[in-house]
Order: C-alpha cells, then sequence, then structure tokens
RNA sequence: GGAUCGGUAGUUCAGUUGGUUAGAAUGCCGCCCUGUCACGGCGGAGGUCGCGGGUUCGAGUCCCGUCCGGUCCGCCA
C-alpha cells in the first residue's frame, strides 16, 4: 500500500499516529526556516510541515518538489499551531519523517485549484489535468451519485436495466445518424442510436413490463452549451400503464433524486397543458421560477391609428414589476437586443406606471393616458412598473417575447439557481406541419399515440384537422430546461400504420425501416408508454449550471472535436480500402 | 448554412486617435524569511501580437482573406 490514509481523512483524533500518504502536491509555502505543502488527492487536502532545524536534508529536499509532482509520505500526525477553519484537515498536519518522489510533473500549463487561471480551450486540450480540480471532480462524482439514486429507485419499482445494441439501422426521421460502416457487408452503414426508441418497446413486447437503461445516445447535428454528439439518458419504458401512471412514477423518480442528492423535498409538480404554456409563456418549455405571465393587449390596443398595432396579428406584454425606473438608454438597449438576428424582432413598445400614479408611453401620440391606464390595468400593474410590449404574428411574436421575459427575468435576478420549479407539460401536438416540404412531421417520434378523444378526428383524414390533433406526450419541465419527455406509444399496428401513412411513408417504406416493429405488433403488443430523461442536462440543472460539459469528464467542443485525443481525424488508405470506401472530399 | 464576440508572455487579460523599447496579474527561475494556508519581500527570465496579403513614412491597432475558439439562430422526430 501506498497510504495508509487519503488525504481528506485526518483528524484531531489521529493526532500522534504515524501515518503514510500519498498524493499530488497540490503548493508548497517555503517559510525559510520552515516548509509547508499540501498534499492533495481525490479526498482533500493535507499539509506536510518540514522544519529546517529539526531535519535540514528533508526540509530542503521538499522545497526543490514541484507543483503535481506525485509524493508519498511517512510522519506523525500533530496538532497545529495555528489552525486552518475553512479546511477539514485543517487542525492538523503531518510531521515528515520520510519523503519518496513517486514521480516527477511537469508545470502544468494551468493552476489546479478551483478558480483555475485556464481558460475553456486549454483545459479541454488538458482534460486529465482539469479532472484533477475539486470543483470538476465534485461534478463527476454528484453525476456517479445520480446515476446510482436512479438505478436505486428505478429497481425498487420493478424496472430492469436492459442494454440495447449501439449498431442499429439508420431511419431518415428525426436528427441525422452518426453512421458506422461495416467491413463485412461492403457498402452498408450502421447507424448509431438517436435513442433505444424502438427496442424499448420491442422488449415491452416481450414482456419486460418495466425497462430502463442509462444510456449513450448519438444525434450528429450541431452543437450548443447544453447539446453533445454523444449523450446519457435514462431511457425508460412501462407497460399496461396510461399517461398518469408515468407520470406519477417518474415524478416519484425526479423528487427522489432531488431528495438523495441535495436533500431537496419537492411539492407535487404542477402541469400544464402545451397550449396553455404557448399562451401564458410563449414557449413549451417555460421558466416557472417567476410570474410575468403574458397579457394579451390585441383588442385593447387596435384601432387607434397606430399602424404598427393595427397591422399585428397579436400585441402580447410583460410587466416587469418595480422596472419603471428603467432610462431611455436602458430600453434603447433592451430594444436592440430584441433586433437582433437571433431574435428577430421589429421593435419594443413600453409604458411606464410613475410612482406618481401617472402613466407615459412610447406611443404617447397615439395612445391617451386613460387607454394606457387600461393596458396597466389588465396586468394588475402598480406604480412603479413596467410594461413591455411587442407585436407582429402570434408565432413569431411570442417566440420573442418568451425571450424578452426571461432576459429581464435574468436581470432582475429572479433566475435563482437554488430553486428548483418542476413543471409537467401534457398534451403536445401530434403532428408538425412542414411548410417548406409541405408534408406533416411527428413532434415527439412516429410511435407516439394520438389522444383518445382524438382518434377519430385522425381517422377522418381531413389535413386541417390533423394540424390540431393531440398526442398523449409530454415533457418534464426544470427552470425552463427540458430534462424529460416521453408519450403512450402506438402498439396498434393499423394505427401505426395510419401514422407512418399520415407522416408521408409509403407502405413500402414503413415495411423497409419499421417492418420489424410492425411485425412485432402482430404478436400481442401490451399497451405501453415511456420517457426518457437528459442525464447530462438534469446534472447540470440540478447544480445550476447551463453547460452540461461540466458534467461530462471527456465532452467534445462546438465543432464536435475532442481536442485532447484530436478526434475525429482522418484514417489512412488501408483502412480505408478494408471499408472498400473512398473519400470524395470537394473542398 | 447564418449571426456575433474573441485570438497579444506558460496562463488570464489591458493596450487610447495608427506613432519611442508591447504592459499588468498570475505562473516560472533565483535570493531572503520559523506558523503559512491566495504566505510575504527583493530581483530575473519570458512575445513570430493566430496565419497570409494589402493601405501607410509607420500597423497589435485600419482593410481583405483564412484558420482556430466561445455564444446564439437554423438544425436537434
Amino acid at each position: 500500500m501506498y497510504r495508509s490514509h487519503h488525504c481528506g481523512e485526518l483528524r484531531l483524533s489521529n493526532v500522534g499516529q504515524e501515518v503514510e500518504l500519498s498524493g499530488w502536491l497540490a503548493t508548497s509555502r517555503d517559510l525559510g526556516g520552515m516548509t509547508f505543502i499540501d498534499l492533495r488527492d481525490r479526498f482533500g487536502i493535507t499539509q506536510l510541515v518540514f522544519n529546517l532545524e529539526s531535519n535540514a536534508d528533508l526540509c530542503l529536499q521538499a522545497r526543490k518538489l514541484g507543483r503535481e509532482f506525485v509524493i508519498q509520505i511517512k510522519g506523525i500526525v500533530r496538532e497545529r499551531s495555528s489552525k486552518n477553519p475553512n479546511r477539514p484537515t485543517g487542525d492538523i498536519e503531518i510531521d515528515v519523517d520520510t519523503l519518496t518522489v513517486l514521480n516527477v510533473s511537469k508545470t502544468p500549463p494551468f493552476t489546479i485549484e478551483d478558480n483555475t487561471d485556464g481558460g475553456d480551450d486549454i483545459r479541454m486540450r488538458y482534460r486529465y489535468l482539469d479532472l484533477r480540480r475539486e470543483a470538476v471532480q465534485k461534478n463527476l462524482i454528484f453525476r456517479s451519485k445520480l446515476a446510482l439514486e436512479t438505478r436505486n429507485y428505478l429497481a425498487n419499482n420493478d424496472f430492469i436495466e436492459v442494454e440495447t445494441p449501439f449498431l442499429i439501422k439508420s431511419t431518415p426521421e428525426g436528427a441525422r445518424d452518426f453512421v458506422v460502416p461495416s467491413r463485412m457487408n461492403p457498402g452498408q452503414f450502421y447507424a448509431l442510436p438517436q435513442s433505444p426508441q424502438t427496442f424499448k418497446q420491442l422488449l415491452m413486447v416481450s414482456g419486460f413490463d418495466r425497462y430502463f437503461q442509462i444510456v449513450k445516445c448519438f444525434r450528429d447535428e450541431d452543437l450548443r452549451a447544453d447539446r453533445q454528439p454523444e449523450f446519457t439518458q435514462i431511457d425508460c419504458e412501462m407497460s399496461f400503464v396510461h399517461q398518469e401512471d408515468i407520470l406519477q412514477t417518474f415524478e416519484g423518480l425526479t423528487k427522489s433524486l432531488f431528495k438523495k442528492t441535495l436533500g431537496i423535498d419537492m411539492a407535487d409538480f404542477p402541469r400544464m397543458t402545451y397550449d396553455e404554456a404557448m399562451q401564458r409563456y410563449g414557449s413549451d418549455k417555460p421558466d416557472i421560477r417567476f410570474d410575468m405571465e403574458f397579457g394579451y393587449l390585441t383588442d385593447l390596443a387596435k384601432g387607434r391609428d397606430f399602424a404598427i398595432f393595427d397591422q399585428a396579428e397579436s400585441i402580447i406584454g410583460i410587466c416587469a414589476t418595480g422596472q419603471a425606473g428603467y432610462s431611455r438608454k436602458q430600453v434603447d438597449e433592451l430594444t436592440e437586443w430584441l433586433k437582433r438576428p437571433q431574435i428577430g424582432a421589429k421593435g419594443m413598445i413600453y409604458a411606464r406606471y410613475e410612482l406618481d400614479g401617472t402613466v407615459k408611453s412610447s406611443v404617447d401620440k397615439f395612445y391617451s393616458p386613460e387607454i394606457v391606464m387600461t393596458w396597466m390595468q389588465h396586468f394588475n400593474a402598480k406604480p412603479g412598473d413596467l410594461l413591455l410590449i411587442l407585436s407582429g404574428d402570434i408565432e413569431s411574436t411570442r417566440k420573442q417575447m418568451s425571450e424578452l421575459r426571461l432576459e429581464m427575468a435574468q436581470r432582475m435576478g429572479l433566475r435563482d439557481n437554488k430553486v428548483f420549479k418542476p413543471l409537467w407539460v401534457l398534451d403536445f401536438p401530434l403532428l408538425e406541419w412542414d411548410e417548406a416540404s409541405g408534408r406533416f412531421f411527428a413532434m415527439h417520434h412516429p410511435f407516439t399515440s394520438p389522444k383518445k378523444a382524438d382518434l377519430e378526428k385522425m381517422l377522418s383524414g381531413d389535413n386541417e384537422a390533423m394540424k390540431s390533433l393531440r398526442a398523449d406526450a409530454y415533457d418534464l419541465v426544470i427552470n425552463g430546461v427540458e430534462i424529460g419527455g416521453g408519450s403512450i406509444r402506438i402498439f396498434d399496428r393499423t394505427l401505426q400504420e395510419r401514422n407512418f401513412k399520415l407522416l408521408g411513408f409509403t407502405p413500402e417504406q414503413a415495411e423497409e425501416q419499421f417492418g420489424f416493429l410492425l411485425g412485432a405488433f402482430d404478436f400481442g403488443a401490451p399497451p405501453h408508454g415511456g420517457i426518457a430523461f437528459g442525464f447530462d442536462r438534469l446534472c447540470a440543472v440540478m447544480n445550476g449550471s447551463h453547460s452540461i460539459r461540466d458534467f461530462i469528464a471527456f465532452p467534445k467542443n462546438n465543432q464536435g472535436k475532442d481536442v485532447m485525443i484530436d478526434a475525429p481525424s482522418r484514417i489512412d488508405d488501408a483502412q480505408l480500402d478494408e471499408l472498400q470506401l473512398r473519400l470524395n472530399l470537394t473542398l
């Protein structure tokens, strides 16, 4: 053994014991007559002390050690004469009598401490050093704990973890697939799964009843801070359940995870339909840590010769409590922010409810104070509040206002990342009409069941009616982040074929791509449904972080590259020959 | 595919209207210091200003191109 204890372990009760420790030299402080070394491992930091007077050779040797040297020491635990209350081991130190250098280290390119001086790029290039930092280790330890508690809860609820294949069949629906060439079948490719969707449904047909898997999924789409090409899901499926059973089970899982990892007791989750979420917040994943709900001023503001409002399909406002003090400059700056191409608003109208009870708007010429006051009343605004108003077609205006709502909340400090507000969003549309290609796409996926009440409408074949079909599909949103989503599945072959047809599949295409599933439905498929949680996102949200990269040991950058191992990379000609592939790079 | 911000010392950054020898902090090296824990003090080394081209008497600074990175939109059933 290289050690009798780890570096976070020793306390006053160990004083007098002879111990052996091993670890990395975090920092050293040379005071001339004595030298202190902070010895670090995953468990903590223990201070070593070397005294020039009592052991000159050893002290001189200790002075020469560099940062991140790996050392092993033997010594006696002593009570410190000046203690450090900021550290669990701060009451003791080790009076070292034997020092062994297990390995030397080059000076690392950035400091290994919580507030490192390294930027993202260099930390990713030396991720193995970045991972030595306590702040990052803490995240991965949290992740491990979260996975363990997930397995505990699901196992206690009769779920069985089953591994499904990574080398599967490519399908054109949904996200772009990562593909893998098959050497033994020249010219043919596997695809990596975007999710184990069809396999988990087949497991239900097999009678496993309750399945889960903490599993990697792959999507070849552009990345974001909260999106990686390979990411982890808690993937689940249940048989003989209605939507309500699934919501109950996974609300239970979520509560259990918050309780076991953060010690937080969550109240029952509120629920909202998709339509209601869009109406009140302009988003299917509203952040409900704060109110600032939309108010529709369309009827109150039209017909007063203000062309912009008169021509608008929809006029939507939000009331920013206590923000009437916003200066002209601040409002202008906010307007510029809204006009950026990413948001694309044409402009913004505002109205202040002054503290003296008067109102003042940026459209005084068209709207008398009396009318502006009716707007204020619509929002139950109080003196000191600020109304922000956008107009245009309803879809874009809602989207823009949703962004503005989040931005204002951010500026007003209402997005407290220590507060967790979950929300079930229910009754998503079954289909999404795509104008460009003139066809429907599945909003969730093509195996999603329409709501029972909409079944007749679905079978009617009326194209307009299809747009209003609702599905037994649901998302779990926490603090405005989509954490999970799922649906009750179709388990009837005829209905599934019907849905494929709606989505523009010919019977031949449906058979070619999903024949195995349709075939399985012929052999007694039980009613079933499921859900999948974004595991990386859940880790991030629970820790108040936006970036899932902080919770992935070896993440990819925005370009999908791993800058540490330099992947992806070219493969050599021999490999290409073996696969019978030829590159055709049109640069 | 698009928008936008950035690339200057090992690292994180500053660098004004284009003008002398490109600075700070931190890290690194040396010397001093017996209770530090962001130790302190003194001194030192360290730069192809991403790359290529252009404008100019003169470019880190302006222009064009290009590469790399961040954030976002599109995309992500």
